[in-house]
This record gives structure tokens, C-alpha cells and sequence, in this order.
DNA sequence: TGCACGCATGAAGAGCTGTTCAGATGGGCC
DNA sequence: GGCCCATCTGAACAGCTCTTCATGCGTGCA
């Protein structure tokens, strides 16, 4: 194997050492552009709270309105809104107006094959604990 | 359907006015128990960060290490350094010494599982855009 | 043995996130 | 119209996160 850091750095500016160049650069080419990088990255952010994760779980079954999410999730209705606001402006979830109600339901199928894969997992394998880090 | 505060509040001690009690109670009794949801969220939380998720999505193919890492992600090597740490302890990689240097690989087929699912929908949906928000 | 290298770690600071509180909006009902 | 109710919204604050800087640690090589 090459040394780490013979030669120039790599010819795209970064000053980093790298050991295996070829794979290197292989792997930038196979990795997805930023911009869709950062997307993936936000439809994780929104599912990474426990209170809006909570309300994406009760969706699965079907729509609620906002009190009734709030009674399930625990989470106060102000903070409920909130949650529901950001999945909204991200077209995770769409709202139904019915009378003085809104009814809320899952809106994104990427979002819901997640959501399946993540709880069908949760439900038969041990969590992750990171108390014990396994590390050195 | 039932008047959205008429009688008590349910039994648990929420404060919170519940249009469809059993509707409610259904969706309760299907939701994990609070620990996995939180291991769950924990789980997404690590996929939520740009840097990290292209540290994963770099390791899809195989091992690398630290300074590899570092170029392919653009982090800075510390940065790298911190981040693995941070899956290590979630076991979501982990480490194989060889001499000075660390190779990282993934650990977990949970986390490999929801990956490529993402990846594979960024790869074929257009991305979720945050800045349309289509709500009132 | 001493140095260079790859990596790990701790501290610290800027920025982001999620909650609560207070108040606004708009629809139903008398 | 006037009131109540479900929801929405903005401001503000506490707590967390991610990065950088500086340094420590273990390894390989001269």
C-alpha cells in the first residue's frame, strides 16, 4: 500500500492525506450529489426527534387530528403544531381541514418505508446502547 | 363523532382534549415502548448529520480509513475522528487497528438497510425541498 | 532512541433545535 | 354579533451539536 502521505495532495485542493487515492476517488463518484446528500440527511433530522417520530408512528395507521396527536405523542398541542409545522414544509405529512379540526397523515412513501423498516427492527433486535461504547 | 373537550380528560393524567378516545387508545397500545422509540430516534439522529452520512455512505462499500474517510467526506480529519467516535458508540462501525492506522467499516445491517433504501430514493425522487412549503 | 505520522481526545465557542408562553386566527354555535 | 374552541404562530430561552484548536497517545522507521 502507498504511504499516507507521499506525493502532493490530491489535485481537488483538499489538504488531507490519503492512503488509497484510486478507492478514494471511486467512492466520491458512487457517493450522491450534495444537494440530495443533504436532503437524506434532513428526512433523517426530522425523524431523529422522539416527539415528531412519535407522531410519524401514529400516522402509519392513519390520519389524526392535532389533539388527538398530542394525547398519544405526550407532547403539548403548542408543540405538536410546532413538530407538524416543520413536516409539513417538508411534505412528510399533508393536513386535511375539516371544520375547525385538521387532520394530519402521512404524505411522503419514502418516508413511510423508513418508518417501517425502522420500527419492524426496533420491535426484534436489541437497541443500540451507546452507554456501552465498545471503543478502546 | 364526539365533542373534542366534552367530559374529563382521559385517565392518564394528560391535560390534553381527545376527539376519538379509542381511536387514540388503538394507536397507543401500537406504538413501541418509549426506550426503542428513543433508540430509533437515536438511530436517525446519527444518519441526520451530512458529515456522518457520508461517512456511512462512503463505508457502504467497504472499509476505509480515517484519512480516506476525511477526503471523500470533505471533513477535516478531527472532525472525521469525532464523528467516528460518535458510531462507534452506537456500534454502528467499527475499528480494525492495523499499525497506525484505523479502518472502519460498518457494523450494523439495520443502519446498512435504511442507507440504501435512502440512497436509492435520492437517487430516483426528487429531493424534498424545504423552501416550498405548500401549507396555507 | 528520537522523530514523524495517523489517530484520538478535551475544551470551547458558534449555531441550531425544541420547548414553553402568550397571543392571534378562523370556524362553528348560541 | 359574540363567544368558545381547535389550531397556528412568534418570541425567547435552555440545552444540545458540530466544528476547530491544541494536545496526547501509540506505532513505525531511521
Amino acid at each position: 500500500m502507498k504511504s499516507c502521505s507521499d506525493g502532493p495532495v490530491s489535485a481537488d485542493g483538499c489538504a488531507a492525506r490519503i492512503v488509497d487515492e484510486d478507492r478514494v476517488l471511486e467512492v466520491r463518484t458512487r457517493m450522491p450529489p450534495d444537494e440530495e446528500l443533504a436532503d437524506t440527511a434532513d428526512v433523517f433530522g426530522l425523524m431523529s426527534d422522539p416527539g415528531r417520530l412519535r407522531i410519524l408512528v401514529a400516522l402509519l395507521d392513519g390520519e389524526l387530528c392535532v389533539c388527538d396527536l398530542a394525547a398519544v405523542t405526550g407532547l403539548s398541542e403548542s408543540a405538536t403544531s410546532h413538530a407538524l409545522r416543520l413536516l409539513r414544509a417538508h411534505r412528510v405529512v399533508t393536513a386535511r381541514r375539516a371544520g375547525r379540526m385538521a387532520y394530519y397523515r402521512l404524505a411522503d412513501a419514502h418516508v413511510r418505508m423508513l418508518l417501517d423498516l425502522a420500527v419492524a427492527h426496533t420491535e426484534h433486535t436489541d437497541a443500540i446502547h451507546p452507554e456501552r461504547t465498545g471503543d478502546h
